[in-house]
DNA sequence: ACCTGAACACCGTTCAAGT
DNA sequence: ACCTGAACACCGTTCAAGT
């Protein structure tokens, strides 16, 4: 690449980010090509669609994820903690830009396209849902896939309906406590 | 309201409703108001925007959620059972156009604007809870609203993922498990 | 090879002119 | 009172002309 054209990729990427997130992802190529101060053109060279522009940018957003989950591991909570902490951590990581967590959410599992883009979340899920199998502290019967798609769903309603923290973290605790063998609130034993 | 004036209206939301089911939700308007043999002013005379449109469209829906959820008490489930057919009949009825699940999950709980449009999903939602409130079936700490999100959000997941049948009921089975005292995995009492 | 920006087709929305 | 449809502003996308 050119060094011309590596300096325009670059800076389409870091203001299409910064628009993406203040005008939502429905926001004008046109504007975004203007305030990166090139022609309209150059930007369709770089990205052939907005699709492309948006599935790059969140591409980066779920890199960062590799380094929440180690992050969460080793701060050593008790199960449920846990398990909700990452949840509010992928939530944070997918909801970057306003419509990146639908999109994502909707390209899950699905192996056709873009497989790289949900698989490092996949994985990172994984590696939580191991440990926290290691210590007897989960029923079977959840796939990684599944939950990440119920994360997901989360993410969408919370990103589309502006909900508040709290709000958010009472979803995950729900779908927290449908997950662990031993939930927060009393079970009825025989 | 003027015979014409009911007859353009009518005809109006009959194809608005076919149109947006075909193409999604940004389906463009000049096309439904060509459909439907009207002028594009004659659409904005009626529905001052998409959004007016939309919002009766799913009103519409929504209405018929109160004879499904007197249709599934009827039929006599285990709590299980019936709290995922319910949660089905809900995915069924809010995601009748591409669109539609995110949009009502996301106007959910927002007391400032449209608020009968979600409060009759609440209020069903509502009366399946306290039937198995009464069977003892369901653990404390979450209310409506939570649940209606969860259940929307997986719909939206549903809807923008074209998930299949299978797929969504397993989604809304760990929900259902959550909430219930007893899941249907075995569970380890000590 | 890469960039520019005028140009094209299309879309949401408006409004003067009609009945 | 209601309807029509040409017109306007805007947007995604393309492409001939430049360096």
């Amino acid at each position: 690449m050119r060094a011309d054209a590596q300096r325009s990729y670059d800076r389409i990427l870091a203001v299409a980010g910064d628009v993406f997130v203040e005008q939502g992802t429905n926001a004008s190529m046109n504007e975004i090509a203007k305030r990166a101060g090139v022609g309209a053109g150059t930007l369709y060279r770089h990205f052939p669609d907005r699709e492309h522009l948006l599935d790059v940018l969140l591409k980066d957003w779920v890199a960062q994820i590799q380094a929440a989950v180690d992050q969460t591991l080793a701060a050593g909570l008790p199960p449920r903690e846990l398990l909700i902490t990452w949840f509010e951590a992928v939530v944070r990581h997918i909801s970057v830009h306003r419509g990146g967590a639908a999109r994502l959410t909707a390209a899950l599992g699905n192996t056709a396209s873009m497989v790289d883009k949900w698989q490092g979340l996949a994985t990172a899920n994984q590696s939580v849902l191991r440990h926290l199998e290691a210590r007897g502290a989960i029923r079977g019967g959840a796939d990684t896939i599944q939950i990440c798609r119920l994360v997901g769903g989360v993410a969408a309603v919370a990103d589309a309906g502006g909900l508040l923290r709290d709000d958010t973290r009472d979803l995950l605790a729900l779908i927290a406590d449908g997950l662990l063998v031993a939930p927060a609130a009393a079970l009825r034993c025989p």
